[in-house]
DNA sequence: AGTTCTCCATACGCCACCGTACGGGAAGTC
DNA sequence: GACTTCCCGTACGGTGGCGTATGGAGAACT
């Protein structure tokens, strides 16, 4: 999923990666569809890992930039965000990114209260935020050469996270 | 493409949904790949006309407001970049998503030029505004309840414009 | 030692879609 | 009026994927 999306996942192509047949497949997986909900339980789980581990920076704008920077320089994929929002309407897909994304909004927003927003602006900001994550996620997958390179990517971050520096 | 992506580009399907078969469409087109070539220029063609629009707009931040309205309620998907980037692997769109939002963002840098930033913080900012456009397109596809509704929705996309504010 | 349970491979039918072959009618052309 | 060109429909083969049926080898239990 991280590498191709939510179409990469195919029952005969992964058994053929595994160098195994669909039979194996089928007796641990009822369907597609199973395999596909465990997959998202992982990333539940790795989310919750993430905000915990940004949860234990106790400097609440140092915990932003940190946030920045995963988003810059995290595994390729490392947030299947963007998958899934293409595909939310798969039944299975939908439910997961509606709670999880609910989720790290919330996160964000309580973030920047934290950071002395007031509650509406801090859920509006996180939403901003949010936004900006989703767009460099996709950008880094399907346009990566239009990111800056090398020295000037550094001095873009730094400009991102200038931007949603949170302004009470 | 528009509503449901990509994938919804198929022959069969397509020609259903016309009254006809495919025995027609492969009289006007190629194959699948020259459909989507053509609608692809239509994009191009249609993209030109959207940055035509607003460069009839003289004032160069109302221009930037407008820009940002759009990103908002134009129609829906009526931007298929989104579309375009998760797809940027086929070999039909990746250049033509390249041409595009390069002058798209070149484009946008002039912009923020005439609004008296220095060259290298003009393409910076354009590309943060990219990314926010593209983000808000992605979530309005596939979380639109995420975003606030109603009274919020216009204090929001006040927010947004107010974030990407060219700020010499 | 026999039985049951676990795990996996082979084989099958089904569906959706791509692209091609071919035929035939309608419309224009000489 | 014969001929060609345009446009489209039907039929076919091929591919890739899903899910099921079935059998079988080995482990585990009794």
């Amino acid at each position: 999923m991280r590498e191709s999306g939510l179409g990469a996942i195919a029952v005969e192509p992964l058994a053929e990666r595994l160098g195994t047949t669909k039979g194996s497949f089928y007796w641990h997986f009822k369907d597609r569809d199973a395999l596909i909900h465990a997959a998202l339980e992982l990333w539940v789980e790795e989310s919750d890992a993430m905000m915990s581990a940004a949860a234990r920076i106790t400097d609440p704008a140092e915990r932003g930039r940190w946030l920045t920077e995963f988003a810059f320089t995290g595994p390729q994929g490392a947030d299947i965000s963007t998958t899934l929002l293409v595909n939310s309407t798969h039944p299975v897909v939908g439910p997961f990114l509606e709670r999880v994304t609910e989720q790290r909004i919330a996160w964000g927003a309580s973030l920047n209260e934290e950071l002395g927003l007031a509650p509406e602006a801090a859920r509006q900001h996180a939403l901003a935020a949010w936004m900006v994550a989703v767009g460099i996620a996709l950008v880094r997958r399907g346009a990566p050469q239009l990111l800056p390179q090398g020295d000037e990517s550094d001095a873009f971050k730094r400009y991102i996270m200038e931007l949603l520096r949170p302004r009470p």
